[in-house]
DNA sequence: CTCTATTTAATTGTTTACAATTTAATGAGA
DNA sequence: TCTCATTAAATTGTAAACAATTAAATAGAG
């Protein structure tokens, strides 16, 4: 084992050095610039991904929203409600499958995505990044997000 | 302006083509992947990373902590008085300026650093992405990072 | 020195997130 | 068919996080 010339165990340690902590903070200040975005729609952060979700396909269990959400039903569950009581998703039973909650959209629903579709512009020039480092940054991100729900 | 050979608005909604969503994604997978680590040390996530601010500097006001951590009071109050409840920090109010109250490390939040030792190299292994890869991509976060607070 | 503005923590209220459990429905094996 | 295991969603309890406000101390202007 001569491979150990690794950085000392101090400076592993510096919170500069955490990976985790740079994914941490980046993630809470992105949702933090889309807020007043947001706000004026009626819409959380949590509640935007999932009508991003929705515009691209509805008609899905909760179960399937969740695993494109990464989310579970304690926290899809009350949030689903609240889009519910707000006119923008209608929650059924499957008829098939009565265990099953499937998720649609209303027609409210449909017609925020076209008041939402300036938002990811807006946001993306909020960094100062063009398109080509964005992408190579999705990317690797998404090579880390299939690694994780190991 | 003939510069708008854009992706179609369609394509831009695509969650798999907000960046924000990976981030958000990649960063509560990570924190699930601290928690087994950080249960047995009695720390929850929040609480790991402000020990390790502590660890590298303490005896500091909460308001440089939350500058550290991009957190505010709300949150890191209630943290620290339950670190406090755990042993590993004090927490006393500055006679220089009784605005501020000063947060140091007790002995047992000294002590701890040594069983915490293990954890960042553990968990950079459970990701399949080697030193160099990890060190890029922690450069690019705090690109973002900077970009922040404005 | 006095009054006002600013700063620091703490508090309050709301939303988010997850672990663990519960309830109900379905599936599978004997 | 009748268990027993599995699955889906909901529920419960706890921790995080932030916005907005409050209380107390300090700084600054006149």
């Amino acid at each position: 084992m001569n491979d150990k010339l690794t950085v000392p165990a101090s400076e592993r340690m510096k919170l500069d050095n955490q990976i985790c902590f740079a994914f941490y903070v980046c993630s809470k200040e992105i949702i933090k610039k889309y807020r007043p975005l947001l706000t004026p729609l009626g819409l959380t952060y949590t509640g935007y991904i999932t009508m991003l979700a929705l515009w691209e396909k509805d008609k899905i269990p909760v179960k399937a929203l969740g695993e494109k959400l990464y989310l579970d039903s304690g926290t899809l569950t009350p949030l689903l409600k609240k889009l519910e009581s707000q006119g923008f998703v209608k929650r059924s039973r499957s008829e098939i499958d009565e265990r099953q909650v499937i998720v649609s959209l209303t027609e409210a629903g449909h017609e925020l995505q076209q008041k939402a579709a300036a938002i990811p512009e807006r946001l993306v020039h909020s960094f100062e990044m063009d398109e080509v480092q964005a992408k190579q940054m999705i990317e690797s991100l998404h090579f880390m997000m299939k690694q994780a729900p190991c």
